[in-house]
DNA sequence: ACAACGATTAGATCATTAGCTAATCGTCTA
DNA sequence: TAGACGATTAGCTAATGATCTAATCGTTGT
């Protein structure tokens, strides 16, 4: 949950989520959004990989990027309880244990 | 929202704001829950102070830190909301745009 | 006024992080 | 198989962040 919050601290990387969001994408047209080079696209995916935050899908010359938005709810919404405002928002959702 | 998100990176000052929702609490009081030194500690309340995310109140020798519960829910569930899961859960809180 | 005490500021060190260019790897396709 | 292309890895630099000790500041009580 740490490694979360960690990926999370880091603007470029929140908006590589909030666009993976709407839709599955590939390295290359990820990068393409952001002005730095892609080596560090590269790096930050990587980060955000180790957080669970999101998987990967090889799809020939390409790598694409899915959101795995469990592991965002989960740890915004398990800090969020601690504060109490946060579940009970999602009961619509999946995800939820009880 | 920035600042925020790069003050919730640390687990030491997630841990200061979990502590400061039971009540507000002196600079010195925090820092002996902490295994670090206090001006390591005093650095980390003004990361927390700097984003919003606590307030102080001067009492005598002492510094009163309080949590400021609103920025860091507006922080989180505004986020949250974009991915669709935050949001209508604090329905009975103030802070409610409309 | 001065000593004690809570807290911050100053100044330094060490580790981590974001960024770059150049090089490498893997997968097509001609 | 050779070239092209998407993507990562290597290697580096500059900036940021967490931590420490020592010094300073402000308030209180004697």
């Amino acid at each position: 949950m740490n490694d979360v919050f960690k990926a999370l601290a880091d603007p470029t990387r929140r908006r590589v989520l909030q666009i993976l969001k709407s839709g599955p994408q590939a390295a290359g047209e990820l990068s393409s959004v952001f002005p730095v080079s892609k080596p560090t696209m590269s790096a930050h995916f990587t980060v955000l990989k180790q957080a669970g935050l999101v998987t990967t899908e090889k799809a020939g010359k390409s790598i694409i990027y899915h959101l795995n938005v469990s592991v965002l709810e989960e740890a915004l919404l398990g800090f969020s309880e601690a504060f109490g405002f946060g579940r009970n928002a999602m009961d619509a959702n999946q995800e939820t244990p009880q």
